[in-house]
DNA sequence: TCTGGGGTCCTAGGACCC
DNA sequence: TCTGGGGTCCTAGGACCC
C-alpha cells in the first residue's frame, strides 16, 4: 500500500500561514518575472483563473474581484516544504519526496486503520505548520494519486464525491462496486501520466473516463501508446509497476536558465548573465558530488514578441570533466559569444550541465603547463561553497558575473515578493499578542 | 508593456561496427 | 525474382511530470 501526501494550493497556503488575511480571498502566487499563475487559491480557481494563465490577461480582476497576485518565494516554500515533509513521513516507514508539495509514503508493515492514522497526520500537519493537505491510500502509486485526486475534490466540490472521501479517500476500504463508480466519474485525464495530447487521443477514442481507460487491455495500450502508457494501466488495474524511489540518484542534467526582466542586446550583459547562470548550475554540480563533461549555453528572443527571432544553442565539450566555477563558466562565456549576434532583442539565456559523472572517478591527467593538484582545486571551490553558504548567495562570486555596485541589467521582474519570514534573520515574521 | 523553470523517459532513425 | 544478423552509440523529437 502506497500513500499519497500533497499540499493543497501549496505556495498560497504557504503565503497564508503568514499573511491570514489573505484566506478566503482569491490568491494566485507568479512565475519569476511576475509571467504566468502558477499557484491559485480556491477562490482563484473559482474566478475562473487557469493553471499557468498569463498575469497580465487576469490583472484586472485585481480592481473588479479583489484578486491578488504574489511573486514567488521559493526560499520560503522550500523551508516550508521541508517541514511538511518530515511530518509526513510519519504515516509509514518509507518515503519518497516527489516535488516541493507532494510525497510517497510506503505502508509497507504498517498495521490498525490506515485512514484513521492518515487523518491524525492530515491535522498535525495543518496544526503545526498550517498546510491544509489531502492525503490518497491505495494499492499502486498511480492509484494513490488518483486516491488523493478524490481526496481533494470531495472536499473543495461537496457531491462531487462520498462526502466521507474529502481529505483522506483510501481506495483499499473501499468496496469494488463503489471504487467503479468513482472511477466512472473521474476523467481520465486525471490520472498521474495521461497529458494533455494523449488524454485527447483517448477521448477521441470514446475512452472518457478513468473506468473506461481500465477496462482496455494491457497489448492494446501498449500497440497503440508505447509502454509507459501500459505501465500506468497495469497500475489503475492494481498492480504495482512504479517502485518507491526513496532514495533518488544524482541528476543527470542540470539547467539554470532565466527569462529576462528586459530585452537583452548587449553581449557584455548577456555575458554577465551567462556567467551567473554557470556559477548557481556549478555550485548545483558540486553538491550532488559530480563532474560535467559537456556544458550548453543557449539564447534567444521571445517567442510571443513580434519582430526578428533568433535562437541558437551550442554544447562546449569541456577539455576534462571539472565543477570548477572558472572553467564552467569560460566554457560557457566562450559558447556565447561564439552564438552571439548582435541586432536581437534577447529575452531569455540559461546553461545546461550535461554528461554528469561522479566526482569520484575524477581522472588525472599528464599536464605539460603549470601543475596543479586536484585536491587544490576543490579546496578553493569548497571554500567557496563555504563562504557562500555563511555569508549569503554571491558573496564571492566570479568577477564576470557582474558586481554588486552596478545594478544588474538582466534581473527578473519582482515587483510583489513576501519576505522571507522562516530563513532570514532580519526579515522574520514578528506575533503581535 | 506583458507568457516560468527544471527535470525524466522512450522511440525512431542514422552511422557505424563485426 | 533475389540483398544477413546482431549490436552500440548518438541525436532529435515527443510525451510526461511538478
Amino acid at each position: 500500500m502506497y500513500a499519497h501526501v500533497d499540499g493543497n494550493n501549496f505556495y498560497v497556503s504557504a503565503e497564508n500561514v503568514f499573511r491570514p488575511s489573505l484566506k478566503g480571498r482569491p490568491v494566485v502566487v507568479l512565475s519569476n518575472n511576475d509571467g504566468c499563475c502558477i499557484s491559485r487559491s480556491n477562490e482563484a480557481k473559482a474566478l475562473g483563473i487557469k493553471m499557468g494563465e498569463p498575469w497580465f490577461k487576469v490583472r484586472h480582476l485585481e480592481e473588479s474581484a479583489g484578486l491578488v497576485g504574489l511573486s514567488a518565494n521559493f526560499v520560503l516554500y522550500g523551508d516550508m516544504s521541508d517541514r511538511m515533509m518530515s511530518l509526513a513521513a510519519g504515516l509509514g516507514p518509507t518515503q519518497e519526496v516527489y516535488s516541493i508539495d507532494e510525497s510517497f509514503i510506503g505502508l509497507h508493515g504498517v498495521r490498525g486503520d490506515l485512514t484513521r492514522r492518515a487523518h491524525a497526520i492530515r491535522s498535525r500537519i495543518l496544526r503545526w505548520i498550517g498546510i491544509p493537505c489531502g492525503i490518497g491510500i491505495a494499492p499502486t502509486k498511480t492509484l494513490s494519486k488518483l486516491a488523493n485526486h478524490v481526496a481533494k475534490t470531495a472536499e473543495r466540490k461537496p457531491g462531487s464525491y462520498p462526502d466521507d472521501l474529502a481529505q483522506v479517500c483510501n481506495f483499499g476500504a473501499l468496496p469494488a462496486s463503489d471504487l467503479d463508480t468513482i472511477l466512472a466519474t473521474t476523467e481520465v485525464g486525471e490520472v498521474w501520466g495521461i497529458g494533455r495530447r494523449i488524454g485527447a487521443q483517448l477521448q477521441a477514442d470514446g475512452v472518457k473516463t478513468v473506468l473506461d481507460f481500465v477496462r482496455l487491455t494491457p497489448a492494446t495500450v501498449r500497440g497503440r501508446w508505447g509502454v509507459v502508457l501500459e505501465r500506468t494501466l497495469r497500475e489503475l488495474q492494481g498492480q504495482p509497476c512504479i517502485q518507491l524511489d526513496d532514495c533518488p540518484s544524482p541528476k543527470k542534467e542540470i539547467a539554470c536558465t532565466r527569462s529576462f526582466g528586459r530585452p537583452i542586446t548587449k553581449l557584455e550583459v548577456l555575458e554577465e548573465a551567462v556567467s551567473e547562470f554557470a556559477s548557481r548550475a556549478a555550485e548545483k554540480l558540486r553538491k550532488q558530488g559530480s563532474l560535467a563533461g559537456q556544458i550548453l549555453v543557449f539564447a534567444h528572443t521571445s517567442p510571443h514578441r513580434p519582430g526578428p527571432r533568433f535562437s541558437r544553442s551550442l554544447v562546449v565539450p569541456l577539455r576534462r570533466p571539472t565543477a570548477d566555477t572558472r572553467n564552467l563558466v569560460h566554457a560557457a562565456v566562450m559558447g556565447l559569444k561564439a552564438i552571439y549576434e548582435p541586432g536581437f532583442d534577447l529575452m531569455k539565456a540559461g546553461v545546461m550541465l550535461l554528461d554528469l559523472m561522479s566526482s569520484d572517478v575524477e581522472q588525472g591527467e599528464l599536464y605539460l603547463g603549470e601543475p596543479f593538484e586536484i585536491s587544490d582545486r576543490s579546496k578553493l571551490m569548497s571554500a567557496m561553497d563555504t563562504l557562500n553558504g555563511r555569508f549569503g548567495k554571491g558573496a564571492v562570486h566570479i568577477a564576470s558575473a557582474g558586481n554588486s555596485i552596478k545594478p544588474k541589467q538582466w534581473g527578473m521582474r519582482q515587483e510583489r515578493k513576501t519576505p522571507s519570514y522562516t530563513t532570514s534573520w532580519d526579515q522574520i515574521a514578528i506575533a503581535r499578542a
